[in-house]
DNA sequence: AAAAAATACGAACGATCGTATTATTTTGTC
DNA sequence: GACAAAATAATACGATCGTTCGTATTTTTT
């Protein structure tokens, strides 16, 4: 791994928490630069513009989320099981140290649903892959013969989605200590109502 | 009416569309004045600092919130029929038109849940209010025998802004037009799990 | 109509922003 | 250890930021 690189890897991972807690619009070249250590222009050079650093910032956020709350979920067998896992990863996810503002994603999504532009369209991408595999999850757990085959996998990912952001409202910015619990069972809840009765 | 009064209702009427857009951050008081036909001296007295700005900007908008959104299901006979006619207010307000990028309150909720001062303060305090309001609602449909008895107001509560926040998500970012269906059959089977079941 | 108070303006402040250009240092390779 | 390439620094630019100040203009009250 080159020099570059990693100072670069190492800027990124420094942009995440700062993104993190104060928006992508938050970020600035000149403090990253100071705090990484680095001249502004130093820093400069490895991006080459603000956007980029920006879009990198996102598209390492994404990376890391499907690396931390996806992919494990698809190494659990398919059904209930597999949806609860990858919601477990994602109520941690939303509290992992690495962020200290929440997860990035989660805020660009809020800063730029109406400021068009490639950011915007890369993150209401990824964010419509997130709810793809959601339902995707919810389509093997059907055909698992675990949920009824007249559920609308598509609702239930928005249904799942919606918990999830509420957990994170909750957590972050009202730190209600119960908010673990209720997003727990607010997910079991939607599972019991979707899933086929045992006789 | 002062003339002060009016002139600094019309620049808190155009910044709250701004700030819904661009983020409380994305307020800049050149841009706003130069939109409002005023200086920027002119502008600025009226509020003493761009903080006092913001500020004034949640306020307004959190009043709308009440006056749109809560009040008016305050006129519905307590039970479900309440905490229905709140949740299609908001869906509405969510696609309110005063509103070019949505609720303010959303987008501040998410750019400043990590930011610590008085504004981040205020907000949660709104909001919380807000999931209050809800669990309040929720209450006096257990009273009118709608609701099981044994159902958790908050955890109710906390559901019920989740289905809120997922259609903003998906109306907002994704602009997906099943978004409102979605929610509305969420809100209908998370009422259907806790009403008591007919005899 | 005169006096007082409220509004708005214009200019300037220091600071910071993202970016471009040019130079210097560091790194990896032969 | 020399040499090319890569990485970082130095400096400067124009723009915009929030804010202050003194003054002019308008509105309201007397």
């Amino acid at each position: 791994m080159r020099k570059g690189e990693r100072t670069r890897a190492a800027v990124l991972d420094q942009a995440m928490a700062v993104a993190s807690c104060k928006g992508l619009q938050g970020l600035s070249i000149g403090v990253l630069a100071s705090q990484a250590g680095l001249s502004k222009s130093g820093l400069f050079a490895h991006f080459g513009s603000k956007e980029a650093l920006q879009q990198a910032v996102l598209e390492e956020a994404v990376e890391s989320f499907i690396r931390e709350v996806i992919t494990p979920a698809l190494a659990v067998p398919s059904g209930i099981g597999r949806i609860r896992a990858c919601f477990e990863n994602w109520l941690a996810w939303t509290s992992n140290s690495r962020f200290p503002g929440g997860c990035p994603l989660m805020g660009a999504t809020f800063e730029l649903d109406s400021q068009p532009g490639p950011l915007r369209d890369y993150v209401a991408a990824q964010q419509g892959r997130w709810l793809q595999s959601l339902a995707r999850m919810v389509r093997s757990a059907i055909k698992a013969g675990e949920l009824a085959s007249d559920t609308d996998p598509n609702r239930l990912a928005f249904e799942i989605n919606g918990i999830g952001l509420s957990h994170n409202f909750s957590c972050r910015l009202l730190e209600d200590p119960n908010c673990t619990d209720y997003a727990r069972k607010a997910f079991d809840g939607l599972m019991e109502r979707a899933s086929i009765p045992v006789q």
